[in-house]
DNA sequence: GAAGAGGCTTAGAATAACTGATGCATGAGC
DNA sequence: GCTCATGCATCAGTTATTCTAAGCCTCTTC
């Protein structure tokens, strides 16, 4: 049995595009340009043979092999994110926990702030720490944000440029240790310092 | 609604892996090497936090882990292939038409022989006809081979090495339609002409 | 104990993906 | 009815990922 699979992150593509009827919300919600979305439907419906957007100025509507289409991609992707979460250890749970490497100045961002005093959110915990992504490895913490992406191998790195203080943008790194990347409250983390 | 997704061009290497028990032989349906496989995989376990296969030297076994989350990938994938096979037009139950460019030495050949003659494959009719890939866009025909990758925009390319014949090994180059390419046919003629 | 099969690892090469700029079309605001 | 803002498409260039090829190791078979 071998199946006839269509580009799969093309498939993503599509059906983040599809639930926003956006494709810059779309690349919003992906991290990547609304290019990128653009490109990667475009490649999906090529191997596809069919069109499953219409496009106009300032809109996009489904066409009705696209509609046709969306029900079964996103039922998929719940399955796979069902097992996904029943599989993978993720954190069981508990509070994801964040670190803040005392080389990042977090007086002058407010979210940093918060995040150490828990008004930002429930479900993450912030503190500050030595920078030092050994603390990722034997378990005290979940993320780490730091200034640099060295001697992080083998650990997810997200790119952040963190908003709203009064200096302006500030970049960073958050490296995430395995198994935590991509589960909800990282993204939610992500979304917070992006924010 | 978002997705916690992980890889998942890890996760069809991981359910090839996993249905052939092997890591080359699950390489050679996805057209790699088991390299390529391995580390697919590997990025998964990465991202899933989670081993799915026992490596012994000789062959890899499920974990329990593996063995939890295999079932459900198979059903999203049979989903997605399921709504591709309605939404995507393919062939629609008719022939695949083979054209085989003159500049392609058919006597050379056994497999091309056989197929011009329609004895290699029901679903696959070859014939002969001038080295013009324009011949897959007005319809007559659903792929090309041919011996160069010239003016192919926006057509899907497989480059095959042919066997079998007298004089040792003949590369071409297959060139199909956009919507045909990774449908059932088409999988078994690149597979007939690899052989 | 040599040969062979299967999987792992790695560097480097090939490929795909992403970005950022630009252009176009549409609708909103004045 | 201009002008501006918004959103999608496209392109070239860059970046990042993915793949291959080759070598290594272990176990099995003869």
């Amino acid at each position: 049995m071998t199946y006839r699979l269509p580009p799969l992150n093309g498939l993503r593509a599509f059906e983040a595009a599809a639930r926003h009827m956006s494709f810059k919300h779309a690349a919003d919600e992906l991290c990547v340009t609304a290019g990128a979305v653009s490109q990667h439907v475009k490649a999906l419906e090529t191997a596809l043979g069919a069109k499953l957007f219409r496009r106009s100025a300032r809109a996009i509507a489904l066409t009705t092999e696209g509609r046709q289409y969306l029900p079964s991609i996103r039922t998929a992707f719940e399955v796979i994110a069902k097992a996904t979460e029943a599989t993978a250890p993720g954190l069981r749970g508990r509070k994801l926990r964040l670190g803040i490497a005392r080389g990042l100045d977090e007086a002058a961002c407010p979210v940093l702030r918060r995040l150490v005093s828990r008004k930002e959110s429930t479900e993450i915990v912030g503190s500050r720490v030595k920078d030092d992504p050994a603390l990722l490895a034997d378990g005290g913490l979940d993320a780490l944000l730091r200034t640099s992406d060295e001697s992080c191998a083998g650990l997810h790195i997200d790119r952040i440029v963190m908003g709203g203080g009064d200096t302006g943008w500030m970049p960073a790194i958050l490296v995430t240790r395995p198994g935590i990347a991509g589960c909800r409250q990282h993204r939610n983390l992500v979304k917070l310092l992006r924010a």
